[in-house]
DNA sequence: GTCTATAAGACGATAGAC
DNA sequence: GTCTATCGTCTTATAGAC
């Protein structure tokens, strides 16, 4: 907390933090193209000049912000491994997947926003990591249907569909708040959507009763 | 083609058109604020203000693209009324959907971009429409379960996971090509994902053999 | 490390000749 | 209707005092 021989570094970490944070919100309301490096100094309430101190360029900025994005889904999911039953598996990953999108919305939208541009600013690595996540969880469920422990399904869809619903609700959360006629989506929102999603995957696979 | 009375209009016409078109592109490729006047005529082969004598302002341009986007959607999709069977007006749905897609990335990208940044573009008359079409729909789906003609489901949950699904080969183009190795998505991968899709909906609501 | 002041250029928009 | 030249402003980035 107050160690004047480290104070400076963690100061900087600290402070680094703060407008990576404030930079997240900004390129999530505004894109890449939108975003301003002054607004983003504002949110964080440093001048501007102290932001490029730390980081020298807007484009090398959001690179930061991908790169937290795509590490946070990696640490959240790198654990989802298991071999165990389908049914569980399934549940798990749809639970755990519908709570990412609750907890970080902006992550999510920042990513969507990258793929939707044609991801101009991923680097290869991440894309690579990606992928291989993609191609393990579908040679998973290409397993599973091979030894029929769920009905036939095309694996890539079926991953490609958890995806795209679970996005759906930090991506398109106007529309759907307008459809609700709500101002703010809650909690219970996100656990209906877990519910139903996991009817859905479970019926798709012939795991349900 | 060269009648001299209306010929003025005629071509201002075709040269909005051109404009609109490559607004499109633009608007598609950086989102709104990222897009650049001088690109948007350039794609045209036309000088600025050029440009600007047609559209006075970005936000207009951007509105125009808007409402053309919308008024393809509501085009399309306004026919699809049917109180017939479940089985064929879902899977009519999702066969439409998906060709929508295919047929229309940009349009497709350019709304769900403007969802993402939370709408700030969107005029209430278009956004009420939009939301009119999911009540109807939704309202359609609740009776068959009422009537127990499909299985138990949420209604909004079913439609935004049809939306999202359908959406994701626009929205995560870039992705799906990276997965599967490609350098462009052929027509047979959306008649895949069509089929793909519409045996997940038909599991869901308990209407395959 | 922090911050004011400013450079250097890009941007949306328009005036005005044709 | 078209297009060149340009205005005023905004934007990223840095120089340099503290």
């Amino acid at each position: 907390m107050s160690e004047p021989q480290r104070k400076t570094t963690s100061v900087g970490l600290e402070k680094k933090q703060l407008i990576l944070k404030s930079a997240e919100n900004e390129f999530d309301q505004y894109s890449y193209g939108g975003a301003r490096m002054q607004r983003i100094a504002d949110r964080a309430g440093l001048p501007k000049a102290n932001v490029h101190y730390y980081f020298r360029s807007k484009s090398e900025l959001y690179n930061a912000v991908l790169e937290d994005v795509v590490g946070l889904w990696n640490q959240t999911f790198k654990t989802l491994d298991a071999n165990h039953d389908p049914r569980m598996v399934l549940s798990e990953f749809v639970r755990m997947k519908v709570e990412f999108t609750r907890l970080h919305p902006r992550a999510t939208r920042i990513f969507t926003s990258e793929m939707l541009h044609g991801a101009p600013h991923l680097s290869e690595k991440l894309n690579d990591q990606m992928n291989r996540w993609t191609q393990n969880r579908a040679s998973v469920i290409a397993q599973w249907v091979e030894s029929k422990k769920i009905a036939p399904i095309d694996p890539y869809h079926l991953i490609f569909m958890i995806w795209a619903s679970t996005q759906h609700f930090a991506c398109s959360e106007f529309q759907i708040r307008s459809v609700y006629q709500k101002s703010k989506l809650t909690r219970k929102d996100f656990a209906d959507q877990s519910a139903s999603l996991t009817t859905m995957v479970l019926r798709i696979c012939g795991l349900e009763p």
